[in-house]
DNA sequence: GTCTATATCGCGATAGAC
DNA sequence: GTCTATCGCGATATAGAC
């Protein structure tokens, strides 16, 4: 075993999270969190770019998990069904963690500067789809289009997703909200 | 006249944008943009909530202009009619600033601070259009969803006609970038 | 790990506009 | 006088340099 904690990352996540719930994320700063972890401001800064940074730990897996489903997907299968699969796919991985998303979400939302990184987040998801279309071929306005569809989509489906009942199935929120989509710009 | 110029934003925002081009964003500092503007770090403060902000002078209309559009248009008119109505009206009223807007898109686009603004801008742009289609009597989720795909839209239509050649029409690149977000979902 | 630059903002004072 | 925009000083925390 090494001396420290080989999940320091992960400590400081724990322990900003209850930080910015108790006094909010302006108020809480970054030497609170490291001594909250056990560890000095300095390692902070060599796991998080920034103090936001310490909200987003997940999202870094998000790109690659993109790109290993889509890479999984077979060659035959459409942009559409394939980009539509990815979401379902996505949507039935976090059905099961509601509680902590909507808790994380309401800290996010709550603070500019975190809503922000969270947009950029969510653009460089819409990066990594558009790729891995471009990798199966598809056309790269396409890609780029299909992309931020699908991306918008995800967000419209999380939305409703959160604001309905403890059952409701994340799936059908994806389906409901692409319909939603399809009816806009169609009707 | 008073003592002080009026334009103290105008005049910021006119010394940082060369600033930023010719060191970058980074290494330019807001005591050097304040300077240059003959004003001092404080005043800049006081205009601007960040260092970044100075470069959203503009973007600061944007939500009263939508408001200003979709409540003139005719009751009776469609809420995806009225969008797109909007969306054309907005395209042609930057059709002559091509040149000054993607040489603020390169600044904004090569920081990701930066872009993560942007994207925030953007956000607030859905929902000020979605705010206006409400008081328009339109169901809220459709609101939501229909403002969501008319930025989704623009934001491809902007890509396409800066990508193209000087005398390409952003109007009809929305009409485009609005055909291929139908057929992607449809298809 | 330590040191330091600089972004950010609170407070009090000032100077003209009306 | 009151109001508003500016200035100067100073304090703190982030974030990067060494």
């Amino acid at each position: 075993m090494p001396r420290w904690s080989p999940d320091a990352a992960l400590r400081l996540e724990a322990a900003a999270i209850p930080l910015f719930e108790q006094q909010g994320f302006a108020s809480t700063t970054v030497p609170q969190i490291a001594e909250a972890a056990g560890l000095t401001t300095r390692t902070f800064f060599r796991h998080y770019a920034d103090k936001r940074d310490v909200l987003f730990l997940r999202d870094r897996e998000f790109p690659h998990a993109v790109s290993d489903f889509m890479a999984s997907a077979l060659p035959e299968t459409s942009a559409k069904a394939t980009v539509r699969a990815g979401l379902s796919a996505a949507a039935r991985g976090i059905q099961n963690w509601r509680e902590p998303i909507a808790r994380r979400r309401a800290i996010v939302h709550g603070e500019p500067a975190l809503h922000e990184r969270e947009l950029l987040q969510r653009h460089h998801l819409a990066r990594a789809i558009e790729e891995s279309l471009i990798q199966r071929g598809i056309d790269a306005w396409q890609s780029h289009t299909l992309a931020a569809v699908a991306v918008t989509c995800f967000d419209l489906a999380m939305e409703r997703w959160l604001a309905g009942p403890d059952d409701l199935l994340f799936e059908e929120c994806v389906t409901s909200a692409w319909n939603d989509v399809r009816d806009c710009v169609d009707g």
